[in-house]
DNA sequence: ACTTGCCTTGAAGTACACATCAAGGTTTAA
DNA sequence: TTAAACCTTGATGTGTACTTCAAGGCAAGT
């Protein structure tokens, strides 16, 4: 398989899987007689893992150190281990955010249709507040 | 308050707050007469939604589109209730790609222990075969 | 023979989200 | 009154993660 079409198999342009065999995230790919590289299910796996964990916010350099070990045949498990949780709790709050922030969103369109959305409410209710809270200063001011 | 105290009252970093009023994320900030940033618990609460939004992995430009709305004071609901909902399946997809990463690891973690670990003898696996198949080839080519 | 369409590498360019710097102003404390 | 410790704006710099470009090679079709 040429790259165009491992790149159309992952959705990862032609371009960045060059980079990530460059920077170690995918194994080394085997080429043909001219050069070319020729990619199997091993390195499409490898390219989805990638993305995977792109997606999910990891960032290049870790996702090498972690595939280091990974790859690597002594079992530094510890370290691995360590790398994994640390990561996992990275995720986990990245997911709590997110959920608290659709949570947010969600209480926003059910309530959508009610005369005054009561989350803006409390924020424009500061805004009435600092905006009279101006006005005296500028009155003060007089 | 100003904008030392706004930074570490936060946790962003004064040009980060800086940079954050000039993109609109959050409000005019009021000034004092010499024209310093003058905070106050309004804008902290704004500085505070934000980083909970980025750390969801919100961009700047949706945040900042999100918050137009939220702050427009006509109510062009029907567009506003489609962005909202625009936006929402964009968090609901990042986070069940979050998910997806996150109970994968989990799953790596709880059979961590296992003699061989099962993910990564599935990868290994295939990694022999590979080597198998390249040293078939290089026993051909000779 | 030549265009098309793929590939290669290395270098340079780009977008995002800030961080840092330069040049200057103000307030406070010694 | 001079230094320290804040502040301002505007410009420029930085790291990340690619993308795009330049220059060329190979293989197939017309």
């Amino acid at each position: 398989m040429n790259i165009k079409e491992a790149s159309e198999k992952t959705g990862v342009s032609s371009a960045a899987i060059r980079y990530y065999e460059k920077e170690s995230l995918i194994p080394p790919i085997d080429r043909t007689e001219v050069g070319n590289r020729d990619i199997d299910a091993r390195i499409i796996r490898r390219i989805k893992f990638v993305t995977q964990m792109r997606a999910a916010g990891m960032s290049i350099e870790n996702l090498r150190r972690y595939i280091e070990l990974f790859d690597a045949q002594e079992d530094n498990t510890k370290e691995q281990k360590a790398l994994l949780q640390e990561q996992l709790a990275v995720m986990e709050e990245k997911r709590d955010d997110l959920q608290a922030a659709i949570d947010h969103l969600n209480y926003k369109l059910n309530h959508f249709y009610d005369h005054m959305q009561e989350t803006e409410e409390e924020l424009r209710e500061l805004e009435k507040q600092h905006v009279a809270k101006v006005e005296r200063e500028n009155n003060e001011a007089d």
